[in-house]
DNA sequence: CATGAATGAGGATTCATTCAT
DNA sequence: TATGAATGAATCCTCATTCAT
């Protein structure tokens, strides 16, 4: 219906809004008004679709992290081997942070920061069930190593994180062939 | 001088100050009249010291970031071999996020947040330089894979950040076994 | 509309408390909060319709020299004559000196203060060009000294504000015998 | 003795550094802690030399009074001639306003202002005597208008500060015709 | 649903003044 | 006499949130 239809507009174009500024000036420095303005709706308007700013924060965290798993496993495939599962999989996220980077970025911000609550991280998490699957299929064939699946996220996901946001940051320019590297790096730090 | 010494407490004291409080709320959510009381000085009083708060967060980020690369290269010699050398390195590294857990959570809230301006993300870099030679020494004997050292940092030594982060928000628990997988998966993704 | 009305009311109330505080205190003296005081609004409210307390002033400024102006001129006509042009308009305005004081002080205070900014002392002016007007005609025909108009607005016009500060310090009552007598002297200082 | 004199000095140059502070920013927008920067002294030495800030300008505000009449009346004699005598006063106060400006500034921005007690405008205004007595033999001998000296204040005296602050703010140049028109214009409004 | 106006609570910063030395 | 450090009390301004329409 097109009335509803509104209503997710305005609700997309506040989550987008929120993503954009919190990118740029930190969840604190980004008012309420400018999200407003930048989403073209009253700043009472908000209250309307979330109860208070945390709740927008966290409506947004989870729905870009929702977002960011939808396409880390669009081409992926259970039945895939672990090796070329793991491939498809990290290969999605390289090109998400890179294609997605407002996303990928907003995900970082959120990352190590007390700006998202316990819960939302919590269902955050949930999402990324998939690829703890995958793993569990690689250590128990023995492609993968055994050790704990935070190890094996820290050593072969999370570095992307890192690199996206020195290449936001003008630090350095993350090639085709940096990524390529990146891959091998990522695979050398969890194969069995 | 008692006089001067008392001034360097209250410098010290404000930094600290500075850090627990950011810690648990984010720059922005830490006002100076609290970090004034955590320092037992008059809000007045920080203003003698700092021009302003964003001054305030700059210094305590470098400062930190000064004691984190002193203590990281503290027991490191530029004429050790470079595998013993990086061994050396990386375990002082993750010894000072888990004993000196408060400052290395304090460095990996400011890693991707608009918190801290450039100038003195650059400065904080410079101390981490003796890492950078080594790296090199390693590329050209070809111990190391001979890639940007943004990747050999993203991989070996940034994951500690988040292994700390996943602990401290109390996900799990780094054990020592841990900190050897730690150690394997860093070394394997650099190592040529 | 109502709603129109009473934002309209608000601004005023605003100015006229301005008015009225600076009057009394000077601008520095003057905090926001008892201008929203004396408004009945809240301080916050100010900042709805003006920018800042610079903002302010200068409207305030502003706002006072076009009423200041606008009786000045109201019963005076192009076409008299320059002698009795020039009665008409200075007894207007010895009226509104004594009639409106409040405003003719605070038009006053901000003569020689560094409180208002230079473009908005600029925008007061323009207001004043009937006058300058009148004098030309008058300078042209011989019945007003071909003298700048600085000068001949330093002697006739602007000792009525030095003895409307005096009489509001309380040093002397300005009596209409008074009135006469300056106007002879304002007349004696500038006429041909 | 040499300590006296620094004693004068500091003194001196605390009252120097106010005039020229408040000339530029106003009362309330000079700090003490600039005055005594400029005045290369502690802020606390200040308050050896005065009571607290009003005290130091008003103070300042009686002492650049004094200088002000022992300037207008150095070279005028009471067994002058009333013509004469106003003469020789007014040209000496002209060329004090001219050269000795930041004087002159000060006292006119303390004219209009709150910024000053009453008992330090009591104080101040005695010196003016001489001019008084002058303005009294005319009225009685018939050379001048038999008005209040209010009157003869604001119209011979007190344009010439309207002249200094228009020519300090940059709006026109007082050239030494101006100042012929303006003895002129001061003489032909009092006199009988 | 939608809004613009309104605001109370709070935050960064400044400043006149004091005090230990 | 002289000071630098220290501060409590303001002051300007912002912002999340509410409310009448």
């Amino acid at each position: 219906m097109a009335t509803l239809q509104k209503s997710i507009d305005k609700r997309n174009a506040l989550i987008q809004a929120t993503i954009s500024l919190v990118n740029n000036n930190g969840f604190h420095a980004t008012p309420m008004s400018k999200i407003a303005k930048m989403a073209n709706v009253s700043p009472a308007t908000i209250y309307l679709y979330f109860e208070n700013k945390q709740d927008l924060v966290n409506t947004t965290y989870i729905a870009v992290k929702a977002i960011y798993t939808q396409y880390a496993f669009e081409t992926y495939d259970e039945k895939m081997e672990v090796v070329k599962g793991f491939e498809i999989i990290w290969k999605r996220i390289a090109d998400f942070k890179l294609k997605e980077s407002e996303y990928a970025q907003f995900l970082a911000q959120c990352d190590n920061t007390p700006m998202i609550d316990e819960p939302s991280r919590k269902e955050g998490i949930k999402h990324l069930q998939p690829l703890l699957d995958l793993w569990e299929r690689g250590k128990q064939e023995g492609t993968i190593k055994p050790i704990s699946d935070y190890l094996l996220y820290a050593y072969s996901i999370n570095p992307l994180s890192f690199l996206l946001m020195a290449q936001e940051r003008g630090a350095f320019k993350l090639t085709n062939e940096h990524l390529e590297h990146a891959y091998q790096a990522a695979w050398n730090s969890i194969k069995a």
